[in-house]
DNA sequence: CTATTTTTGTGCGATATGGTACAAAAAAGA
DNA sequence: TCTTTTTTGTACCATATCGCACAAAAATAG
């Protein structure tokens, strides 16, 4: 615990919630759209402040992504936590998305979907950096799911049929963070994403 | 038709050609991150004219993404009729749409997803004209592949049934066109569309 | 108290931005 | 030919953009 033992002019703000707040002017009007003016305004910093801590603008935003990711992975995680077996789970997790994607979590109360989802895709092609991050984000939901179908269903599923589940269920989840942010009612997406389970996931009763 | 009836200086340009090449740039960078002057370059024309046919930047780009909504309407519904039975016309769909996103069509040499899915989303929060072009979006999608199973599923398949599956599988779609534009291979993203609309059309075999 | 280190804040610089005024150009009409 | 209409192209405007010098400020180390 190194702590007090900097040398220089203290630090005048809270590097995480500043970067909180970074994050959300991000997810409202996505990279390109959204200036350092408007960053320097909303954390109370100026320019070389941010500059100074951050990086470039670019460097800020894939931060900010990273930081997205790793804190959704955990809130996911948790709420699939909350209840047994394989399809109850992953329609949890599911839930717990919407609800996030809606505007319905603290971490955000307006309906922006999903950070990287709304926001990365436009910059993707130009900048290397960008596609791969958006890539990460992906594969990365992918392997959360599959890991947890693969758990809950020991041997009585083959790799391929987790695999292709787990993705199966990534490209319904990337889906409704478009129509979260699209504006659709929350619960609509809700009941999309409990029968998009039972269909997906091998062995479930399908209606 | 009216033809060579008009009174002043001839266009230099053709229309149709330029929006082609300005939905190319849009398609590329987004909208925010394109620029007229990018646009006046690639379509030869100076800003004044470009002003003077299609409105500022704003109607420009809503104007091409209607546009490119209809094509991608008639190219996807002639996709369909080249074979028969609702999950053999949907997978033909589904395929056809993965080629576009991934540049293998005319429209597009490059893997740049869907235009409205990877271009609308990041503006949609700040500004409700694009918020509303989305939802149009994705709602025409819904009710087009609703239709197409509908017509080829005649009284096997209650009203709720045909919409849920239609939406899962927009939602699928979707979700491929981001996958598209993270550069993820085409050949994995139609396996995956196949074995999804196995899953999600009721009354198919499934694996 | 002095030197050192780090952050802050003012201010700037070079360029890019969306949009427009205005005159010249190129067609048709009379 | 002379007017009218429409498009073109130059030049411009006000502002916004990202990024950075540079000195003052605020802490610690000696």
């Amino acid at each position: 615990m190194k702590t007090e033992t900097k040398r220089g002019r203290p630090r005048k703000f809270d590097e995480d919630e500043t970067l909180d707040r970074i994050m959300l002017l991000f997810w409202k009007n996505g990279y390109s759209a959204t200036s350092l003016d408007q960053i320097a305004e909303t954390t109370g910093l100026n320019r070389p402040s941010l500059y100074a801590a951050f990086g470039s603008k670019k460097a800020m935003y894939l931060k900010i992504i990273e930081r997205f990711a790793d804190r959704m992975h955990t809130y996911l995680r948790q709420a699939g936590m909350e209840t047994e077996g394989a399809a109850p789970r992953l329609k949890a997790i599911m839930a717990a998305a919407i609800e996030l994607y809606t505007g319905q979590t603290e971490l955000n109360g307006a309906p922006y979907g999903c950070l990287a989802i709304s926001t990365l895709q436009s910059e993707a092609v130009e900048d290397a950096d960008f596609r791969q991050a958006l890539d990460r984000v992906i594969t990365r939901m992918d392997k959360g799911i599959a890991s947890l179908i693969r758990h809950e269903t020991r041997d009585s599923l083959t790799e391929n049929e987790v695999r292709e589940a787990a993705q199966h269920l990534a490209l319904i989840l990337h889906g409704l963070s478009i129509r979260a942010r699209a504006g659709e009612n929350p619960e609509a997406l809700k009941i999309l994403a409990e029968s998009a389970v039972d269909k997906i996931l091998p062995g479930t009763s399908h209606g």
